[in-house]
DNA sequence: GAGTGGTCTAGACCACTTT
DNA sequence: AAGTGGTCTAGACCACTCG
């Protein structure tokens, strides 16, 4: 019933199948080939005519399924989710990604880049001891040229030796973290708290005293849960909203084919 | 090398064999008979030493693995993660879970329930008609007696026949529209911005005007996509945090088994 | 070289939904 | 009855990591 491009398998590459087939089906979904609420290949469709086994198949749709792109139910089919959840509102980790995600122009003013030892707060959510330095960035983020928010950054020194001559004021941290360090940020945590900003914070951020803004606390870790780096921020609550997708435990199960 | 439980597993049972598998190694991580970082048994060995085909304990691992409790590294192992990802922090959707899980006794103030034509900010967010009626459901809700925020639910009144009837002022919201109605929340998208309590609220939650308060805009759909519920709530920021998890968009794949 | 996870196959039985 | 997704099997080859 589909007659989606689906000639675009090709079994000599890298790329595994299964991910060319999510791929395939994700360009359709966002080209608008395929609508939302409406089905998508079933498992033996792709099967049958991509000539690759049903469990190939259903891995692809699994992944299409885990990123919410689509949802299956069972003995009726697998659909295209309503929401958009395509990008924007994704729970984002770079400032720079984000602001040009929600179309501003994203900078920053560099305040401060210097080697301290921690204060308490900052070492326990490193995990590091008193003892060890670490590099203190401070800088204020614009979106357009208006102060958005201020962002001081702690990160062990062990971590990122000679950072001051490796780290550019003006460009983006995270791109020197992975390209310098091989660090990769790959979960972090964050904490929000609704306060009210104080003399100095407004002075920086243009607001007056009282104005109410976000605080965060975020701890950032690689793939082996070391922290990587500890942020506290403050931004302005009249020029800054958080988006969130909250989602059930999605770890029940669905029955069973045996008895 | 592991001695863990592996004899629960129940071949007769209605319960998939991977889940099985999962919840045995969940288990073994809560109790901390496996501790963060430490390698958990690897496909073949749940393999063999279960009898199941290594699909299925591959299966158990993954899905392990999309909950955030385990991470792979290819070549090496499959190992705990050290976050204590576990509940809590976990994207909540009922403040009755949310405040239990946070070790607070909750409940909930009733001030109102009227069926009204919902204004433009309600229907367009409930993608429903002008003239389409709504339930206004307005409470207070309480951590261990204390204020913490007003929540205003928006109900289109066609999904939920005589809901004055069933409605126990004093229970779950969402428990009666799972129960009476069939209706389950599968995913929220919220909106959450800071500002600054007015006089009404401020005598509701027992703070002075000009305090710092967190505004909430969130809209709840079932599987198909579905707007089952709009909820504007204002909460005490200081009272109440936001915590979060970020993720990377783990959409990449990893590489290939096949030239 | 042995062990690991990543991918893939070609079947199978089941429960569920729709026709 | 036919089609769907959910689960499961018993194999296979590969790239990667480590000793």
């Amino acid at each position: 019933m589909h007659s989606l491009q689906f000639t675009g398998i090709d079994r000599g590459s890298a790329v595994p199948l299964y991910y060319q087939i999510q791929q395939t089906l994700l360009g359709d979904i966002r080209t608008g080939s395929l609508k939302p609420g409406e089905p998508v290949p079933s498992e033996q469709e792709i099967s049958a005519r991509l000539r690759v086994s049903r469990m190939t198949a259903r891995q692809a749709l699994k992944s299409l399924c885990d990123m919410g792109v689509v949802f299956s139910e069972r003995g009726k089919g697998t659909f295209v989710s309503p929401l958009k959840l395509e990008r924007n509102l994704r729970q984002v980790i770079s400032f720079t990604e984000e602001m040009r995600g929600r179309g501003f122009h994203p900078s920053s003013t560099f305040l401060s880049l210097e080697s301290i030892l921690p204060g308490r707060e900052v070492f326990t959510a490193l995990g590091i001891s008193p003892k060890e330095k670490v590099f203190r960035l401070k800088r204020v983020r614009n979106a357009d040229s208006i102060p958005m928010g201020i962002e001081c950054s702690y990160l062990p020194a062990h971590l990122y030796p000679d950072l001051r001559a490796k780290f550019d004021p003006a460009g983006s941290l995270y791109r020197t973290l992975a390209d310098h360090y091989g660090v990769h940020i790959h979960i972090a945590e964050e904490v929000a708290e609704a306060s009210l900003v104080d003399a100095r914070q407004g002075r920086l951020l243009h607001v007056k005293p009282g104005s109410p803004i976000f605080i965060f606390a975020r701890t950032s870790y690689d793939r082996s849960g070391r922290a990587v780096e500890y942020v506290r921020s403050v931004y302005r609550g009249d020029r800054y909203k958080i988006v969130n997708r909250l989602t059930q435990h999605h770890s029940r199960h669905a029955g069973k084919g045996r008895p």
